[in-house]
DNA sequence: AACAATCCGTATCCGTCGTTACGGTTTAGG
DNA sequence: CCTAAACCGTAACGACGGATACGGATTGTT
């Protein structure tokens, strides 16, 4: 199979896989099921992904992926750092509140043995604070706002996020309306001014 | 049977409900394994609690209720409104990063019809938020900050918690060490006197 | 003590899922 | 074009869990 047909199939499998964990969960979410949705065989889901932990590990790491791309880009569009700080925020909260990321949480929950909660944090969680890091230190340099960078950073997540996650992947709440991430994003980045002036 | 016996017997199956999620997740949960390891028999789950679903329904309540005890028992415990806020905030942070309270977290991401993530939200969070509420404004009334009652005890909240309870319900951090809740609950409410001051 | 209700331990039924396997079809590579 | 590899659709197997049912034992009430 051609790569960018392997990737279009690939494509298909993610989408399957995430549309029947919104409906079944992960344990009601079959391998069968993911391949008929994907016009996939069951050989072919076994033979590319090794077994069910393994389909989602590999949707953890697709979907760090993309975050880790789509913060970057936002990062990299505003030269001003606390407007990358705000904007890069924003883009973050959609994305960890984002249906794909809720499923992989649902699906780390319900897993007991922790691998996929140990594959979101070590391709997503932990990649995204040392990125905020370097988004303070850049407004630490440029003399808006003072103190420990990853303390800051750490701080900015919490007022940013709060318990939305798990209130989220709970199904205690549904997914935030349009702007609501902004708002959240220009809030945090307010109060980290005041927490932390120079 | 009698009320205490029935009350013994019913935590006895709460026992055995919590060890086995915390073993073999949610799904992986049978009423069977429950009814075995608390020496009680299928037909008696079923008739006290009427299905899976309503066993862990049951005790959502039950862990709020503890919960909300707890958080009464502190809040009386101090005069002072920001010793207040603090020691009722890091009993907050033990109890819901507790087992317990994990495992129902655990067990309301995997259930794919939501009732037990609303039954969470309702018992808990719902109450919760109030009930801090009630002592920022305590704070606000001594004059000791400066605000909105219900937008400060969220960020204090937020500040507290951050995403602490997502990343312990998906295996991704384990349980705090001692020490840890009380150090988060007097960062946050320092944080909240200088977001807050009068 | 007698009787009814409840509980226990066990069995049963059914459906679902994880995983492997197979014959036939399709695709890729030489 | 030919051949091998990969994929598809389907079936099979074993295990597991939700829920019901049953005979006997225990408990509660009168």
């Amino acid at each position: 199979m051609r790569e960018d047909k392997r990737a279009m199939k690939r494509e298909m499998i993610a989408t399957a896989a995430y549309a029947l964990i919104e409906e079944r969960g992960y344990a009601g979410t079959s391998m069968l099921a993911v391949a008929k949705a994907a016009k996939a065989s069951n050989e072919t889901l076994y033979n590319w992904y090794g077994d069910k932990l393994g389909l989602f590990a590999a949707l953890v790491e697709a979907n760090a992926q993309v975050v880790s791309d789509a913060l970057e880009a936002e990062r990299s569009a505003h030269s001003d750092p606390l407007e990358a700080l705000e904007r890069t925020g924003a883009a973050l909260c959609r994305m960890v509140l984002g249906p794909r990321a809720i499923a992989l949480n649902r699906a780390a929950a319900a897993d007991p043995t922790g691998a996929l909660g140990e594959a979101l944090a070590r391709n997503g969680r932990d990649k995204v604070a040392p990125l905020f890091s370097g988004l303070v230190r850049q407004a630490i340099d440029a003399g808006r706002i003072k103190g420990d960078a990853g303390e800051i950073a750490e701080t900015f997540i919490a007022l940013l996020l709060a318990d939305t996650q798990i209130r989220r992947a709970t199904h205690a709440t549904p997914p935030p309306e349009p702007g609501n991430c902004e708002a959240r994003a220009a809030k945090a980045t307010s109060r980290i001014c005041r927490l932390f002036p120079v």
